[in-house]
DNA sequence: CTAGGGTTAG
């Protein structure tokens, strides 16, 4: 029996008894350098690896070659450049596999030019590997044509490509640029069998066609194609439905993935959850937010930003507890995941502060945000209607180099829009050096809110010189503005134009025809655009049931609201209030209370104040003027101006001096400095020609400086907007106007008009009153219309208040004196005034 | 040596 060696050369040499110790140290020190790598354990790895080359001793070439892939693999891409540091510092000959790693990893960081530059240096050690790796980086850094050239410059050199190439020649070709490259590449593929064979051939040729072409349906018919299928197929076929707005289609597949069979992992269900928060899907979102509790991914960062998303936007109540929750369960927080809490508080609404706060948060915590940052937290700071804070953060975003980025500088410039500083945000936009159709749209809007359509015009055909194509929005926003004004012969010209680039049939551009129509006082057009509709929602029925109520067609617009609850479209707000102004307009009292009792009962809508004024209106209006004292009394929240106004309104129709006064009280109780109160107050007492107060609240009126909004009224004759005040001389051809005034004032007497001179609100002599009534402005655009305009077509004329008793009665007459169609929009309503008479 | 992620302005 062998005996056991000596109990002395076990022991571990000591340093006195070798003399260097260096042969010792390396093999000790690579064995656990080995196992930190295996263990992940990069950076104590990288440790140990320093104090090795310290030392002079360096690892072996198979090492450092794991050591590479490993931070390849983890994405570990400085501490990979660190080892190909040390790695040049020994004596190694690198062999290929080494320098496949390293292609690999350059590839991988985006430093391509480094990769080439390896590649290039390899010349006759490259192999298959080498070829496939360089097409690949290629790919990865967007560059096609030199992807594509080394792909045929392997081939030339008799490799013959496996299914590493062509995943990677079939990404190359993600561009509209190479997609004939791509149709010969995917005949390629199916021929050697490469196709069934490799699921990463299936995911480049779906990607190929929906980054290259925006073709789902080739893509999703790759995918059923596919012989073989794993998760991560599944997961870039829900993905890409996402990213390209079908997110109904990304459930889909998802759903079918877990019926298969197969798990879902982190990617997975980030892209449902982002599906379920933009269809506002809210169990769905619930079920998986529990399905990430389950696999244990709520500390995960990437599905926790989508879970932040999703509860902002479906949760019901309105708060942001859910969203906060996941937040903070984040530990290791990035700028996305900042961002997206950000972006949620400033999605919701009301929460800017919070957004704000966040921010601060952030910069203390040394993230540094980005773009998407300084988006979201520039539209807080709009919200907020801070400008100061805005142009500190946007200096900021200057400084980070974020400020020419569009997004950026977009919500820079509608901040500015929405602050009233329509002159700032020019200038914004004026600077901006590349601007997209968002920029463009985000003016132009601004330009249609402050009724500058000139303007709006004038960018609106920018965009189409530029070849930009405009989008549903800026038709939306160009509509919008001509309603405002009642341009319809520039109404005209954008229908035109929406015809044109093909989105006639898009839905919010048709809602936005309707109401432009009905405003510009075309209801005809406007029936016409809803009749056309293929899909009408809640809005559309709603535009076409205002448009025929502010016309005078209660009837219709009582019926069509019939017709959309039998079509299954569920009333909102604003239904209701159409459908209440309808019926006091017709006095129809007991239809208006059925209504308004059902609004909630029936349709879930609470009454809010406009639907209560309404009401007062339908009481008021039908002489019950007590019932409507009682009505307000009973609000479940105190009476605001406009309903008191809609009061006095129904005080003035029925000559009730003392309600009057009372609800001049209360206006004027509420909004102290609007004068259009005291004129409400000042006209009461003009009708009963109590010229003492008239002059009284005037003189209240001039020590407050209040100042009455001037009465004005237009006309819009070849796209030209007339503009005209009371007295109003100042046109070109006023002389001509004048005459036409003299020459109807004679003409309507004879036919029986006679002056009211209770509209005239001066205490002045009679003569002189029917002077003034005669220079009404409405009368002078009326006027105007009719020596400008071809007998054919119809008088629109539009006033920014309330048309005047007298010139209504007025216009009665001229129509039936000349025969002319006249139409008058004024701040309420429209007068549809033909043959001597009104719609109303 | 290959394939899938999150936040964005009107």
């Amino acid at each position: 029996m062998q005996s056991l060696p000596p109990p002395t050369t076990l022991k571990i040499p000591s340093l006195s008894s070798n003399p260097s110790p260096s042969l010792q140290f390396p093999t000790f020190s690579t064995n656990r350098l080995i196992r930190q790598i295996n263990d992940g354990r990069l950076r104590t790895a990288i440790s140990t690896l320093e104090h090795m080359v310290q030392h002079g001793s360096h690892p072996d070439l198979q090492t450092y070659s794991l050591f590479l892939k490993r931070c390849i693999r983890t994405r570990s891409f400085d501490l990979g450049r660190l080892v190909h540091e040390k790695l040049t510092q020994s004596d190694l000959q690198l062999d290929s596999v080494t320098l496949n790693s390293l292609i690999s990893l350059y590839s991988k960081s985006g430093q391509w030019e480094k990769a080439k530059s390896i590649f290039e240096h390899m010349g006759n050690s490259r192999d298959l590997i080498t070829w496939s790796a360089m097409v690949s980086c290629f790919a990865n850094n967007k560059m096609g044509f030199e992807a594509l050239h080394t792909f045929l410059d392997m081939i030339q050199n008799g490799y013959y490509p496996n299914e590493y190439c062509f995943s990677a020649a079939i990404r190359a070709c993600s561009t509209a640029e190479f997609a004939s490259v791509g149709d010969s590449i995917f005949g390629y593929v199916i021929k050697t069998g490469y196709f069934a064979s490799d699921v990463c051939v299936g995911c480049g040729l779906i990607d190929m066609f929906v980054k290259g072409r925006g073709d789902l349906v080739s893509a999703f018919e790759v995918f059923e194609k596919m012989p073989e299928r794993n998760a991560v197929t599944w997961t870039l076929m829900i993905t890409r439905f996402m990213q390209f707005g079908y997110a109904g289609e990304a459930i889909d597949v998802f759903l079918d993935m877990i019926l298969s069979g197969y798990e879902p992992d982190r990617f997975t269900l980030s892209a449902v959850i982002s599906a379920s928060a933009k269809l506002e899907l809210l169990s769905l979102g619930q079920q998986l937010h529990s399905q990430a509790i389950k696999h244990g991914l709520t500390l995960d960062r990437c599905v926790g930003c989508c879970l932040i998303n999703m509860y902002a936007k479906c949760s019901v109540d309105g708060s942001m507890s859910e969203s906060r929750k996941i937040f903070y369960q984040i530990l290791d927080h990035n700028v996305i995941s900042w961002t997206a809490m950000i972006t949620g508080y400033v999605q919701k609404g009301g929460y800017d502060k919070e957004a704000l706060d966040l921010f601060r948060g952030m910069i203390l915590t040394h993230v540094l945000p980005n773009h998407f940052t300084f988006s979201s937290t520039l539209k807080a700071c709009a919200n907020l209607a801070d400008l100061r804070i805005g142009e500190q953060v946007f200096a900021h975003a200057v400084k980070l180099g974020f400020s020419i980025v569009n997004c950026v500088a977009n919500s820079l410039i509608s901040m500015y829009a929405r602050s009233g500083k329509i002159d700032d945000a020019r200038k914004a936009f004026d600077i901006l050096f590349e601007k997209n159709l968002i920029s463009y749209n985000t003016v132009i809007d601004a330009y249609s809110k402050t009724l500058n359509s000139e303007e709006a015009f004038e960018l609106f055909n920018e965009i189409e010189d530029q070849g930009m194509g405009a989008s549903a929005f800026t038709f939306a926003s160009l509509l919008s503005g001509a309603a405002s004004i009642g341009t319809i012969g520039k109404g005209e010209q954008i229908h035109a134009r929406v015809i044109k680039s093909g989105l006639k049939s898009n839905q919010s551009i048709c809602n936005a025809l309707i109401s432009m129509y009905s405003k510009c006082g075309d209801i005809d057009s406007a029936f016409q655009v809803f009749e056309d509709m293929d899909d009408r929602n809640v809005i559309s029925w709603t535009s076409i049931i205002t448009g025929f109520a502010k016309h005078g067609f209660a009837t219709k617009a009582l019926e069509l609201f019939h017709k959309m609850l039998e079509a299954g479209i569920r009333p909102n707000e604003v239904s209701y209030i159409a459908v209440l102004s309808a019926c006091s307009h017709v006095g129809l009292v007991n239809e208006g209370w059925k209504h308004f009792k059902s609004m909630y009962a029936e349709h879930g809508v609470t009454p809010r104040m406009e639907h209560y004024a309404c009401m007062v209106d339908i009481l008021g209006r039908s002489g019950s003027l007590s019932e409507a004292i009682q009505f307000i009394n009973s609000m479940p929240f105190k009476a605001d101006a406009l309903v008191w106004r809609t009061f006095l309104g129904a005080c003035r129709v029925h000559d009730n001096l003392e309600l009057g006064k009372h609800a001049a009280k209360m206006i004027i109780e509420q909004e102290p400095h609007d004068p259009a109160a005291y004129i409400l107050l000042s006209n009461l007492y003009a009708s009963t020609s109590q010229w003492e107060e008239v002059a009284n609240i005037r003189k209240v009126m001039k020590q407050k400086n209040l100042i009455k909004e001037a009465g004005c009224s237009w006309v819009e004759i070849e796209n030209k907007v007339h503009k005209f005040y009371v007295g109003d001389t100042s046109h070109s051809k006023a002389e001509e106007i004048y005459d036409e005034l003299e020459h109807l004032s004679s003409k309507i007497k004879k036919l029986g008009y006679v002056p009211n001179m209770d509209f005239v609100l001066h205490d002045v002599e009679e003569e002189q009153k029917e002077k003034y009534l005669f220079q009404h402005s409405e009368r002078i655009a009326v006027a105007f219309g009719l020596i400008s305009i071809s007998k054919s077509k119809p008088i629109r004329v539009f006033k920014n208040l309330r048309i005047c008793g007298d010139c209504h009665a007025a216009i009665k007459y001229i129509s039936l004196a000349t025969g002319r169609e006249i139409i008058v929009r004024d701040a309420n309503r429209f007068h549809h005034i033909k043959d001597g008479r009104c719609s109303w």
